[in-house]
RNA sequence: GGAGCGGUAGUUAAGACGGUUAUAACGCCGGCCUGUCACGCCGGAGGCCGAGGGUUCGAGUCCCUUCCGCUCCGCCA
């Protein structure tokens, strides 16, 4: 205590409340009788009792009004010396978050004291006699809707951020959602399965948490990344439909939408091809909009092969709310005699109507944000009446431009941007250039929900720094009919029986129907380069399973973290998970992770290496 | 592993050109106040400028290192 000398004389808020937490009492009889949001004008002259947290504090001396919160919402209580002295007096030790208990009667305001922005504003309650329940040291940052805090203290003290009527709605509306969920697959006859946390490491694909054995010293479970193959199993096991709201785990870095424990709707189906697996999930969400936001949404949803999305927007989850789509020139500029064009694997150009008024500032700044895509660059040519404004417009050729003008449809004050290299690069940063200028431009409508099908994935990407080719979904994925001699021979342009589902612009959800045979299984492994002995080391267990009467089977999995983002029109994943992770993957609010005793490691006959923290760095070179 | 933004009172921010005692609003504490509702008025307290090192007569400000939060690339079957 450095400030003895002046608490005596003049109390600071922690002595004060310690003053007052001699006052604190129990419920006792108390019942609590309605919520601080329920009251109306109807309820005037009504006993109620209230119990709930100082949201403000209005005390003047004579009155004091506090308006008090709980989930419900705000309540206007008066405590006044007309009515009870006593009473009246005691009350001036409130203060903010301090929680009670009052028992008094509903009145309708005095004319004119209506507070129409309330939903409770046309009424106070007249205190008679309250309790106070529990003091509370000054919150570290207010408590309302409107504060705008710093990320850390609200992760840190994430209570008191959930107590804000934002973070209240986004874990009320994750709830619906989830309900939503049960009652329509309920309705649909799958049943709800729980399998197993504790599992078995499968390298690959994300990298995995592992635990390890005290049973079984030296050997490690994994968290699922997913229940991926628990459900196949439950299909060979003949569930034939299985659904489960499920944690999963990835130790992967970081993003606004990408936590290392999140929850998916995990969903399979027997007997049942894309076409009904994709209606299934439209209904459901179409069940969702209906229940959480009272809306209709139009099915079916959109479709488009992984290939048009590619070429018109770039990216495989395109965001159809707006234009600006790409245009291919890599045909029209191939003679070029600007070499840049000439030579590049692939040319293409977006446009944005009206655009040519943008800065050298502001095309700086959209350069600099395709640099993060691996662009060098970014031409661009302003269309002006007459004349064409760029650094780039003396390479091209009369023939070119004539082409651009037409292939893009160009009109006066319009702004062209265009980008040449490999293809990967090519799309990747017009694609997200495209999505930026959407944002930036204000060019998205703001209450519409567009939901795409990619379909027609590739089966396979090649992997440049493991050598060979990897699973684009996952490696239980069957072929396309017409891909399925293409697995073995021809990799690089084998096609998937897998779809993703797109919401403005996210992948909120991603499945396939999987290989139920394993001589298809087998074929899956081989291409992806597992020996014999690997394939059955690792997933022997499926391959035995799919030789024991597998029934065709597939699914899909939902994100259902980002959905309820998007509903809550939240820009991060973390407003609607209660206890989220920081970039770092710690938790400001437990400290975790945190070292562990000696005893706890020597039981998992575990001995960490001398500074283990510097060493982790360096495990990939060994 | 990489790029960028940020860290100054309890909170949100200003200060950045190196130069007196580091500002403001809200919050907090005290006083006054019987119709406020983000009450009002008066007064007061509150700071190792994220941490460490350096340059300098002098650093919130310049340099180096480091920690933390956020956005993105890589990564995320």
């Amino acid at each position: 205590m450095t400030h003895e000398n002046t608490a005596n004389h003049v109390p600071d808020a922690q002595n004060l409340q310690l003053e007052h937490q001699k006052c604190i009492a129990d419920l006792g009889e108390w019942k609590r009788t309605h919520t601080c949001g329920q009251l109306t004008g109807e309820h005037a002259g009504t006993a109620v009792c209230l119990m709930g947290w100082v949201q403000f504090r209005r005390d003047h001396g004579g009155l004091i009004f506090i308006d008090m919160r709980d989930f419900g919402g705000l309540t206007q209580v008066v405590f006044s010396p007309d009515i009870a002295p006593q009473v009246h007096k005691s009350a001036h030790i409130l203060r903010s978050e301090y929680v009670l208990a009052v028992r008094g009667s509903v009145r309708r305001r005095p004319e004119g004291m209506v507070n129409p922005a309330l939903p409770t504003g046309e009424i106070e309650v007249v205190v008679h006699e309250w309790k106070l329940l529990n003091t509370s040291k000054t919150p570290p940052f207010p408590i309302e809707e409107r504060c705008d805090v710093g990320e850390n203290l609200r992760l840190a003290w994430r209570y008191l951020d959930l107590r804000r009527p934002w973070m209240q709605a986004n874990l009320r509306l994750r709830h619906k959602v989830t309900q939503a969920v049960r009652s329509y697959l309920d309705e649909g006859n799958f049943v709800e399965v729980e399998t197993p946390i504790l599992t078995k490491s499968t390298p690959e694909g994300a990298r995995d948490f592992l635990v390890p054995s005290r049973l079984n010293p030296g050997e490690f479970y994994a968290l699922p990344q997913s229940p991926q193959l628990f459900k196949q199993l439950l299909m060979v096991a003949g569930m034939d439909r299985y659904f489960q709201i499920v944690r999963c785990f990835r130790d992967e870095d970081l993003r606004a939408d990408r936590q290392p424990e999140f929850t998916q709707v995990d969903i399979e189906m027997s007997f049942v091809d894309e076409a009904q697996v994709m209606e299934m999930a439209e209904g459901l969400m179409a069940r969702i909009f209906k229940n959480v936001m009272g809306r209709q949404v139009s099915l079916p949803f959109s479709r488009m092969t992984w290939l048009e999305a590619m070429d018109r927007y770039g990216v495989d989850k395109p965001d159809t709310r707006f234009g600006l789509e790409l245009v291919d020139l890599t045909e029209a500029t191939r003679a070029s005699k600007f070499a840049l064009f000439a030579n590049a694997e692939r040319v293409k150009a977006l446009k944005v109507p009206g655009g040519a008024p943008l800065s050298r500032k502001e095309i700086d700044d959209l350069l600099e944000f395709v640099k993060n895509y691996g662009a060098q660059g970014l031409a661009w040519i302003k269309i002006k009446p007459g004349e064409w404004q760029s650094p780039i417009v003396k390479f091209l050729s009369e023939a070119e431009r004539k082409h651009i003008a037409e292939a893009l449809d160009t009109h006066n004050d319009d702004i062209l941007f265009f980008q040449a290299g490999k293809t990967a690069m090519v799309n990747a940063a017009l694609g997200n250039l495209r999505v930026h200028l959407g944002e930036q431009l204000e060019l998205i409508p703001e209450n519409a929900f567009n939901f795409l099908w990619v379909t027609d994935f590739p089966l396979f990407e090649f992997d440049e720094a493991e050598k060979r080719y990897m699973a684009c979904h996952h490696p239980f994925t069957s072929p396309a009919p017409d891909s399925l001699d293409k697995v073995v021979s021809d990799p690089a342009n084998a096609f998937a029986r897998a779809y993703d589902i797109v919401l403005n612009g996210n992948e909120i959800g991603g499945g396939s129907i999987r290989n139920h045979s394993a001589d298809a299984q087998r074929r899956m492994f081989a291409a992806l380069g597992f020996s014999p002995e690997s394939a059955e080391s690792r997933f022997g267990f499926l391959l035995r399973a799919l030789e024991q009467g597998a029934p065709p089977h597939g699914g899909i999995a939902l994100g259902l973290d980002r959905i309820v983002m998007l509903l809550a029109k939240a820009s991060s994943i973390r407003d609607v998970i209660a206890f989220p992770k920081t970039q770092k993957a710690a938790c400001l609010l437990t400290e975790a992770p945190s070292e562990v005793s000696s005893a706890q490691l020597c039981d998992l006959g575990l001995r960490l290496r001398e500074n283990a923290a510097a060493s982790a760095g360096a495990c990939g070179t060994e």
